[in-house]
DNA sequence: TAATGAACTGACTGGTCAGTCAGTAAAAAT
DNA sequence: ATTTTTACTGACTGACCAGTCAGTTCATTA
């Protein structure tokens, strides 16, 4: 009874969109992948990412249990959607010296390193994951180890073309991913590096893979293999 | 009255050292060091830093105004023990070529890069020290800064002897540090990365050495990085 | 028009823990 | 022997927050 045209809520037009609850799980792991990026596993409140996500704290224990829960599936889905990311570039430069296709790789590589979620993810690793054995696993096998797979290839074609000097091509990507993984880290704690500041990204990854092509050379010995290009 | 020699303690023996009581601090700061290190930040919990300690609780707060100025003590204190550690080898290998005292003092670092206190630090460096820029920037200039200026000082020498080739020395310290951190925290977590598990700590830090000396190596002619000979 | 139930809400509860403080106990001073 | 000081104790409190659940809203069905 009394109930006019308006109801007590009076806007229609802000509706909660509950259309498609299909939509809610991502919705609230993008939230959480905000609240776990600043403020860590234990720092999180679910609160706030019930907030972010623009919902009650209640709707997020309707698709997951717990806290863990929701963070392990965060970190999962942001691993794989980071692994798509860095899938793209690849095998369409196989027809290139090793050289030229490891360039190519390693820069795509790198603007993968390089995204805030890679670096996120990242920090989270470090900080957290030590609590969650087989997330450690499926980050050491998913993601550190497909792209050392990767360059191990690029280095063994590399040596048999006599392009790159005979090494243990685990070992070169190795080194590699090493040389990539720690940069991206510091170039996204910028203000505390001075060397970087002066530098872009873009210098700062060409920097290291010419270094890194520079321990990959052939030897100097013997005269022949190489052609005198006589050039400057 | 019906005091006997007993009091009610009853043994004597267990009397609380409460002598000497500027040990206290370091007693803490040990103990606190070992749940930070298990736990993280967030995780620790004074109760239990107060049992490690054998101290109750209360007393702590005797000595640090609260758990953040505790942490930030602790972490204090474990970089200037670390940076005593790594002062030791240096200038005694001054006469030497560039070559050999760049492996004598890399051998120093890694050792040092290898303690479990660095491990832990680097842990806690990478997850909580955002929260604290101060203590991030402690860490930049006293650790990294001044490992990087040791490498660099060397590399400078290199060039200068002719033992290297021409390269930026802050650049070149840095690629070293990339290494050598990055292997050291995969050697700390050598479960997940299968080919660390048949190298040894000295295998994995020659390995990384060779390497880095590959890449400074005086070079063929001229970089011309890429030389397309228009082979097809 | 009413009944049904899926989607969602947010006040509430119970456990945890940093930080407090009234009190004890031994040593030093009187 | 008595008082004072120093070192320490651990039960307590209040804030915080993960997780719960009785209740609301609204689209769909009857």
């Amino acid at each position: 009874m009394t109930e006019t045209t308006a109801r007590h809520g009076s806007d229609p037009s802000d509706h909660k969109r509950r259309r498609d609850p299909e939509a809610r799980p991502q919705q609230i792991l993008e939230a959480a992948f905000r609240e776990f990026a600043e403020h860590g596993l234990a720092g999180a409140r679910l609160d706030d990412i019930a907030k972010r996500a623009c919902v009650a704290k209640g709707t997020i224990y309707l698709y997951f249990p717990n806290k863990e829960a929701l963070f392990r599936e965060m970190v999962r889905t942001t691993l794989i959607a980071a692994l798509e990311t860095a899938e793209v570039r690849r095998s369409e430069t196989d027809h290139e010296t090793a050289v030229v296709q490891l360039r190519a790789v390693a820069s795509g590589w790198w603007s993968f390193l390089r995204t805030e979620r890679f670096q996120v993810v990242q920090r989270l690793v470090m900080a957290d994951l030590p609590q969650f054995p087989d997330l450690m696993q499926f980050y050491a096998e998913e993601v550190v180890a497909r792209g050392r797979r990767l360059i191990a290839g690029i280095v063994s074609r590399g040596i048999a073309l006599g392009e790159f000097r005979v090494v243990d091509p685990e070992s070169a990507a190795r080194m590699l991913s090493a040389l990539a993984m720690t940069h991206s880290q510091w170039c996204s704690r910028r203000q505390f590096f001075p060397a970087l500041m002066q530098r872009t990204d873009d210098e700062v990854r060409d920097e290291l893979i010419d270094f890194y092509l520079h321990a990959l050379r052939p030897g100097l010995p013997v005269d022949a293999s190489v052609s005198p290009s006589s050039t400057s």
